[in-house]
RNA sequence: GCCUUCGUAGCUCAACGGAUAGAGUGCUGGUCUUCGGAACCAGUGAUGGAGGUUCGAUUCCUCUCGAAGGCGCCA
């Protein structure tokens, strides 16, 4: 199955030859038909070595190759040998061997796809890896908005991604529990008692009075100097823990926590576990006391900082002047408590960009206080959704929340989709969201603009699932009718539309491997797409029913679009 | 002021240092005796600017212009 392999095994034993030294032999996959199913550029590094020109060098290697070429062992599934795999190798200007796949591995490649069905497309890279994933950390007592709708996908996907490699994965969520926001929340929540809804009240109304009770709050706190006395007052209430507030605050967090649940159901992520600030807050503060003596610390106006510019960071506040612990010292205690949990290997954060320097501030003071876990720490930071209208903010009540997106696209397809029933509509409008935030780089910010974004042709979620619906409609249509296959018709060569689809599936598990080590969901997004507009074109062009080949291969396709959209947490459905 | 990230078609996005910079959308014009038209085909159109490194630069380095984020008691 595993070209590529067969092709760098060979290509190093001929580099090894020419060669005293040895240098990395590459081998990528082609972006063009005439330019074969894979490349290597070695002849380029060995030019220059070998002071020679890489044309030349190309013939070389190409003749070498021709000349004997071994086959491998491990190559699992089909043709394990270069000569049945590789059809032949080309040389282009100004020095690229081109390698082209042979009609008969890509024939067996539709049958093995099939064989292997869901598994297609794993692999044991990170077999034995237990990971762990900190993703959208939404905060109790506020909304839940696009922001963290975008970090739970993101991070679902990656974890799915690591998944696929065989890693074990414990996803994980942490949630400011105690702090100023709570505060706030608190005082609204006070001020605005006679709207507040009953517990028994739909979960809806409850999340949203929290909603607008933050927002009550942090506007007086900002306009009302009375009221910003009396949240502060309120928010060393809560880290005491006082009776007064105690009902208020158990009521909140409560009805903010099932509320988020909901929505972890709706978008598919099981969490493994939950961390609150305030069970890592003591556990951060003694480590920073404790260090403190050791210089790791300083005391600064009242307050113990970590000196950060001495590593050509920033200082930060671990330990403000009142005694509490920050945000910061509650991470750091965060870390150890993770891995008393679960002895990770590697521990993933994902966080909205703006937290970059300060992760790395605070990933410094880990690596001085606990080198080993600072270095399986690794944190990721993803763009924010940018509005067109204008910034975001939840000080004024202004968000767009997360379930208002989820619950606008959906009913966007029912609306163009009356027939649809709600189960399907549900999935392709959660789809058609993932796929719009999953299809650009991590790490940039998404320019957010309902009717371009959530697109429901095109490059979308829909089209991916619509093909594969098509590919399920495809073969039960020729089951039904009962067209007998006309012979396997392994004689006739394959049409360009059947080469261009076959060559494209064969790439899969290489791009998956790919996406995980490189964090980029967006490369699947890419891949899938461009399968599926294959898919569309030979289906335009050819009639499926009736030959056995092209049956194997709309199979194929279908396995490879549901693993394909599996990872990046899109469900498939069987119609639309 | 200092630090980080980012400037690619009208718009939204791609491109391990590789070949003629790809898509979607938009606009123009086409495809149907429907195995699902949420489809398919053709045309249109881009690397902010100036240097440098390299066989080769959207990618790496320097400068410059522009945008976003961050910079001790918020998270």
């Amino acid at each position: 199955m595993n070209a590529k392999k067969l092709i760098t095994d060979n290509l190093l034993q001929i580099v090894r030859k020419l060669m005293k030294e040895p240098v990395d032999a590459q081998v990528s996959i082609s972006e063009k038909a005439e330019q074969g199913d894979y490349y290597t550029n070695v002849a380029f590094r060995l030019a220059s070595i070998l002071k020679k020109k890489p044309l030349d060098v190309a013939y070389e290697i190409k003749s070498e190759l021709e000349k004997g070429t071994k086959s491998i062992k491990g190559t699992t599934g089909i043709t394990g040998d270069f000569n049945s795999a590789i059809d032949r190798i080309e040389v282009a200007n100004p020095g690229f061997v081109n390698f082209f796949l042979s009609e008969q591995y890509l024939r067996e490649t539709a049958e093995y796809i099939n064989k292997k069905g869901d598994k297609f497309g794993a692999g044991e890279k990170l077999k034995d890896q237990k990971v762990m994933v900190e993703f959208t950390d939404p905060n109790p007592f506020k909304e839940f908005h696009i922001g963290h709708l975008y970090s739970n996908v993101v991070g679902e996907s990656l974890s799915r991604l690591y998944e696929s490699q065989g890693a074990t994965i414990w996803r994980v969520c942490y949630q400011g529990d105690v702090g100023l926001h709570v505060a706030k929340a608190i005082y609204g929540m006070q001020k605005l008692a006679d709207q507040m809804p009953d517990e028994s009240a739909p979960l809806s109304i409850r999340a949203q009075f929290m909603g607008e009770a933050y927002a009550q709050g942090s506007k007086d706190y900002e306009s009302n100097e009375n009221a910003k006395k009396e949240i502060n007052e309120l928010n060393k209430k809560i880290y005491e823990q006082d009776s007064s507030i105690r009902e208020l605050y158990k009521k909140g967090r409560e009805w903010s926590l099932e509320y988020f649940d909901s929505i972890y159901q709706r978008l598919g992520t099981g969490f493994k576990r939950f961390y609150f600030e305030s069970e890592v807050g003591r556990v951060g503060a003694e480590l920073v006391r404790e260090f403190l003596k050791k210089d790791i610390f300083e005391e600064s106006d009242g307050a113990i900082i970590f000196p950060g510019e001495k590593y050509e960071l920033h200082n930060r506040v671990f330990i403000n002047s009142l005694g509490l612990p920050t945000y910061e010292a509650k991470d750091l205690g965060l870390v150890p408590t993770k891995y008393k949990d679960f002895p990770y290997d590697r521990s993933i954060i994902i966080t909205a960009q703006e937290q970059v320097e300060y992760f790395k501030v605070v990933l410094k003071a880990l690596e001085k206080i606990n080198p080993e876990l600072a270095s399986k720490t690794t944190h990721i930071s993803h763009g924010i959704v940018k509005l067109p209208g204008g910034k975001m903010s939840s000080r004024t009540g202004e968000v767009i929340t997360g379930e208002w997106l989820m619950d606008e696209a959906v009913s966007r397809i029912r609306k163009d989709y009356p027939e649809m029933n709600d189960k399907i509509s549900e999935k392709v409008g959660l789809g058609a969201i993932k796929f719009a935030f999953l299809k650009s780089v991590i790490g940039r910010d998404i320019e957010f603009n309902f009717d371009e974004s959530i697109s429901l042709t095109g490059e979308s979620g829909p089209y991916l699932q619509y093909t594969y619906v098509r590919t399920k409609s495809v073969i039960e249509k020729n089951h039904e009718s009962r067209i007998m296959n006309q012979g396997k018709d392994t004689e006739s060569a394959l049409n360009l539309e059947e080469l261009a689809v076959l060559r494209q599936l064969v790439h899969f598990p290489q791009i998956v491997e790919n996406a995980q080590s490189k964090l980029s969901p967006n490369s699947v997004v890419s891949y899938l797409f461009e399968l599926s507009q294959r898919f569309n074109l030979f289906y335009q062009k050819h009639r499926i029913a009736g030959n056995e080949l092209r049956l194997e291969l709309t199979r194929a396709v279908g396995h490879t679009l549901k693993n394909g959209l599996n990872l990046l947490g899109i469900e498939t459905v069987e119609r639309m």
